[in-house]
DNA sequence: GTGTTACTTGCACACTGTTACAGACGGACT
DNA sequence: AGTCCGTCTGTAACAGTGTGCAAGTAACAC
């Protein structure tokens, strides 16, 4: 927080010495103490000492908010060394990278999952992941494939650890189910124990995305080709709105690529 | 909808004729004609031509409509067969049959997911699925691990499926993100072409479900076994769980059979 | 001075889930 | 018959949510 001067006390005509980068960054401040929940327009309007409509005025609504908010994070977060020799190992690594950094801020991610936002937050791992593929020679629709893959299975085990730190009733908690299981079913007791247990996740994790990564790595290219003659929608209008035509110095370093 | 008679035209004293169940499946069918968001109290209520407060003295509350709901429905979604002749077959048939009965129940399964009651809504699936590698010789924290793998693999492809009919700004569809990838990156012209055209879901599922069942049914059960005595809580007293037991002053009916 | 721009505020609207309270109907009991 | 009570149903409200309109003032340009 910066602001230049608290300035005067009170009143329309006041300088509150907002940013819309001031904004932005409580607003993330805001979601990685109090949840992803806890960002509301009054709520971190009261934490600026101001009322929502500087917010809006500042950010243009709350859609926005978290665009930004988001595409903020993603930046720190693509800032992970790639690790390993073979490509199996570097594309495992990548995929790590967007578990931890998950798990490390499970408000954001949270934030980003409940708005739709993911994909943007793990833009520039996802980004880095098409590299390391093209590098190990996957391609084209098989790399689309491969890629849309390994990020289902992340995403997949991701919703299952997040869902231990949403506020989810008792009885609907999929360990709490199966503690609950009919005995009568004649499933074998020490499986319905172990699956009453809270799951070692990272465990899963690295189980899991190796055998699907050396599933991709180890299936040829597919040979059928679409003929499809390449991206006329890159060309188009700019969408509608967007007030200020978002500044930053983004220019990322582009560490993982090359 | 039976509603005994349209009885009584207004009123606090009228009859409505409704019932716990008629509002739980009123609540079904709006969602499933209208989607998940629409499922409000005064919506509901709107559309059985009572007040909310009605709807509150029925069922409850929204988060027990919803477990209700969402209960009501997993039962429906049992209903399918099992297909194939080896285990491998047999699990993968399972697999297929929660990822298409999600994708066919979309509203509901979207629903479910915003409420953190997926694993109510899968419940009896997931039992089969515990059933049929029990069957295939999977058993115990093995088999523990294999149903999480299976279930995050399932899950994950399903939120990229869910992703699609919900309403996402479209500059946050990844498609959409990777149509407007700076090309100075370097990346496969034909990769980044693939990625911007919508996936083909059920081909990616068919493709990643095998390959993990096959990885967990390749596994040779875990040595190292952690010393745990297993099924102490089996027995135990099934939690607190009240279910029923909130409720101020009046004593509902309890009608849901036993 | 006057005018313009950049912010900030107050207030309102339409929503959401939820509840306290008060009715009215129907049957049981006296 | 009168009374009581449990079973519904409605009215109105509360505290929240995102958002937009009109007005106000400070700082700056002239």
């Amino acid at each position: 927080m910066k602001r230049s001067q608290e300035a005067t006390v009170e009143g329309t005509g006041r300088r509150a010495g907002l940013d819309r980068a001031d904004v932005v960054l409580a607003a993330l401040r805001l979601v990685e103490t109090e949840g992803a929940d806890a960002l509301t327009m009054r709520n971190l309007a009261g934490r600026l000492e101001v009322t929502t409509t500087t917010i809006y005025w500042h950010v243009g609504g709350r859609d926005e908010l978290i665009t930004e908010l988001i595409r903020y994070q993603s930046e720190i977060q693509a800032a992970r060394p790639i690790e390993g020799e073979t490509p199996h190992e570097r594309v495992v690594s990548l995929a790590r990278h967007i578990w931890e950094s998950a798990r490390e801020n499970r408000a954001i991610t949270s934030l980003a999952h409940q708005n739709g936002a993911t994909s943007l937050l793990e833009r520039p791992l996802e980004i880095a992941l098409v590299h390391e593929l093209q590098v190990a020679g996957v391609t084209g629709a098989a790399a689309a494939e491969a890629h849309r893959a390994i990020l289902a299975t992340v995403g997949g085990l991701l919703i299952q650890a997040l869902r231990d730190e949403s506020i989810i009733p008792a009885n609907r908690r999929s360990e709490a189910l199966w503690a609950d299981t009919d005995p009568e079913l004649g499933l074998d007791a020490a499986t319905i124990d172990a699956l009453a247990q809270p799951a070692d996740l990272d465990a899963l994790f690295e189980s899991t995305i190796n055998a699907v990564v050396a599933h991709i790595l180890a299936k040829p290219e597919p040979v059928k080709r679409r003929s499809r003659p390449a991206a006329a929608k890159a060309a188009g209008p700019a969408k509608n709105k967007t007030k200020r035509a978002r500044k930053s110095t983004t220019k990322r370093t582009t560490k993982s690529n090359g």
